[in-house]
DNA sequence: GCTTGCCTTGACACCGGCGGCAACGTTTAG
DNA sequence: CTAAACGTTGCCGCCGGTGTCAAGGCAAGC
């Protein structure tokens, strides 16, 4: 399979394929005219990548799932650096999500404040 | 007051001030000699754009705040402009916070899921 | 006069996952 | 033969708030 077939196949660029490849987390060997000639398995790969960049993981995150790929295992995260990885993103999104709450809290509170402060201030113009 | 010492007193570098001037944030006068003159009242608008900024506004949010402190409120926040920007934000916040229990609840599934995979498929070397 | 420390503008670097273009080679259909 | 459609590598741009350096102009103490 060449890159163009893969790109259209797993829903992306070849622009994107040729970074991943760069990043080593997709393989190819070439053909005699330089081509890149893709697996079949490597569909499988990219739609990993994929689905988990959706979720928020960056390409150094994604490594161990490709690599869990690669040993044969039916789904990425089985393996213990897979399963350590996204032990570590479960708790960097429960930091984000307290620190986001307490933002979310901060500027309710800013914004509930700031408009008793202007009924309190200026005759609404607008009819009550 | 000169850019260093507004730096030193807001807690953040000459360079960052030099920045939010370019980008019509702050103001400031210039000595004969070339050098910037800052009034007392900047400060406080420092601390405004760092405080908004830390909660993750862009510095284009911060402008309703900044003009708001300028028209001689006591608060950036009680404007209009500016409690459209807070109810934007928090509808952002709220958005993402959405968005990222999402992602939580299908890192956490995901998690058991491997794991229980794991301890049905291989004997566990730590022992029970 | 010389050093030290402040100030000036301008410009590059960063981070990450691409998009997009240039300049060029290959294959295929007409 | 030629045009179209594919492939290749390489490099710039983006986004935003800063760090950092360069090359120079001032201020002030010795």
């Amino acid at each position: 399979m060449r890159i163009g077939e893969l790109a259209q196949r797993a829903g992306t660029s070849t622009r994107t394929l040729r970074y991943y490849e760069q990043h080593g987390l997709i393989r190819s060997r070439r053909a005699t005219n330089g081509y890149r000639a893709f697996d079949e398995a490597e569909l499988r790969v990219v739609h990993e990548i994929r689905s988990l960049l959706a979720v928020g993981f960056d390409l150094d995150d994604i490594r161990p799932f490709v690599a869990c790929l690669r040993a044969g295992h039916a789904t990425g995260d089985v393996c213990p650096d897979s399963v350590a990885v996204l032990r570590r993103k479960l708790a960097e999104v429960d930091t984000c999500l307290d620190r986001l709450n307490t933002v979310r809290d901060q500027l309710h509170h800013q914004l509930t404040e700031a408009i008793a402060h202007r009924e309190r201030t200026c005759l609404r113009r607008t009819a009550p």
